[in-house]
DNA sequence: CTGTTAGCGCCTTCAC
DNA sequence: GTGAAGGCGCTAACAG
């Protein structure tokens, strides 16, 4: 890492000289031309890359809040928006500026980031979409900046999330309190944890009311998947309704569905866990109801309890729940 | 903004012993308990919060990539999910470390954006969805970070984007072929400055092949502006085709005509610009035919140069261009 | 027109 | 157990 030292041995000319050049200010110093092009040249040569925080260092005095947000880098990349836009609330809210640095991450090596281990460039870090090993990773870590685990359960951080298991009842209730008694599942391959955790309380509270599931079907977590996985489905008779893990599923299911000539909710009512775009299940054919996780509300107030963490205004991990919630509309009646 | 130095007077220790006790080295540096509670103490008391640039500067000793995303803080944002896929794949690609700041702001004040004037926080900035005021700043500033700008025409910076025009053209042209005469157009108020362009564009083709527009509606850029429009275009008797500015749009439309009972394509074809989500346009009812504009590359491809003008690999402003592509779906056959 | 110098706030030996 | 001192890379007076 060549430094400004460097180019200025390299081009023979001051410290101060190369600094000021570099920095667009030769007009005002009225640098020679000459001296100019020694000093480009040598920083070309040497691959000269300014020193972002000997920079900050010298020149800023406002405090910027630096926090990384680990996102797991797959197809649940696609609604990293919701997480913006909450957090962009939050920051706006603030006094004091707010740099949110995206740190993608592949699921069960968040212990590979050197970044979060050494906890020395950034002020806090949010965590998103952790695996089990991911989460075994952080209970046994201890960390030099505060961290907040969103839509996890851990007593070691701060955490925002919902109650999964509560979603996932609330789903079943749904279904049974219309008095569906034929119910076939769609759920993905691999859950990620909190979508394990609502399968499982669905299915056991399918089970508490005699409500018996008809089949049981894996499919990949995308709009493909539910399209693919809907040739299966249509094969056999159809079950009074069908429960999907997300929204993306179901999306896919109802276009395979209406291309085969199906009603829905006629033939079959459709719910989903609304996870990826509360918009778009609006506005499928037919609406789609959904049982919606509000990732805006996590990101918001995770956010808020970051600062909190980071000014010492919050000493103790503390844990916010937000409710799932119903969403009826017409696939799913 | 406390320091160090302040905890240190006021809990009357040294600055060393603070910086152990902060950094949780007290064990190691067997720090009594009182001492840890006096700096604890003094440093809530204070609000102290870490100086990361000094830190860093103190700490590191690879060199970090630290670059700005500027991204307009309206519904565009539930897109940003495209840029931050592209530009993974360019960081995977590269052996040094990247780190992505993504720094919203208001559509005509990116001059209000200190950070970017003074070009003292970032190596460099990606400039994304920028309008024509944000353009005149650009075009009249100059700055001390490179810049890349996406999907716009400047000659001052390095561009990555498509032709615009030509995606609009490519779309009339389409509809043209295949024999539709008479189209509707469902453009956005306040269109944004390559939605523009391709809307001149899709007109003036038009008119060259003495094709008329039967009827032009203007809509919210979003799926419920698309559902909202449809009502006043459902009233009237249907054109041939109509072709959307945006697939969000397209797919409100797409609900809105399928629960009137509409068959698409048999009583209206429909065409659209790909901006949004290229998966959702494969799999609504009936799959949406697009004219897809590749955000990604423009992101992933945008990083590359503008990493190659931070390391001054590349002296002059560089503009590359992917083609816009047609997606025939069954909506538009 | 160019060079010298004093820190920015922090971490880390090393000495007490 | 605690403190003094040097220096990370850079910028901005201030000298020449």
């Amino acid at each position: 890492m060549a430094t400004l030292k460097d180019i200025a041995k390299l081009a023979g000319v001051s410290y101060t000289t190369v600094s000021l050049v570099l920095n667009g200010k030769s007009k005002e110093r009225s640098i020679s031309q000459q001296t100019q092009e020694k000093v480009f040249a040598a920083a070309q040569q040497l691959q000269y890359v300014t020193n972002i925080a000997a920079k900050r260092l010298k020149t800023t005095k406002s405090n910027h809040y630096t926090i990384a947000v680990y996102w797991p880098a797959d197809y649940r990349m696609s609604f990293i928006s919701r997480l913006i836009d909450g957090m962009k609330k939050a920051i706006d809210e603030m006094s004091d500026p707010v740099d949110i640095i995206i740190r993608p991450y592949k699921n069960d090596f968040l212990c590979d980031d050197t970044e979060l281990a050494d906890g020395t460039s950034y002020h806090g870090a949010i965590i998103s979409g952790a695996s089990n090993a991911d989460m075994e990773y952080l209970e046994r870590t201890t960390f030099a900046i505060p961290i907040v685990v969103l839509n996890r359960t851990t007593s070691k951080y701060s955490t925002v999330g919902t109650n999964n298991y509560n979603a996932g009842r609330l789903a079943a209730l749904h279904l049974i309190s219309r008095g569906y008694t034929d119910i076939t599942t769609v759920f993905t391959q691999n859950p990620f944890t909190a979508m394990h955790e609502h399968q499982i309380s669905f299915l056991q509270t399918c089970q508490e009311h005699n409500c018996s599931i008809k089949n049981q079907f894996i499919s990949k977590n995308s709009i493909s998947g539910g399209f693919e996985i809907a040739s299966e489905i249509l094969k056999e008779p159809l079950p009074q309704v069908i429960f999907f893990d997300t929204d993306a599923i179901a999306r896919g299911f109802l276009c395979a569905a209406n291309m085969a000539g199906k009603n829905i909710p006629k033939d079959v009512s459709v719910l989903a866990m609304g996870v990826y775009s509360p918009e778009s299940s609006s506005y499928t054919v037919p609406p789609l109801s959904t049982v919606d996780i509000p990732h805006e509300l996590f990101a918001q107030y995770g956010l808020k309890l970051l600062i909190g963490s980071i000014k010492k205004e919050l000493v103790q991990p503390c844990h916010l729940t937000f409710d799932a919630e119903l969403k009826t509309r017409s696939s799913c009646q």
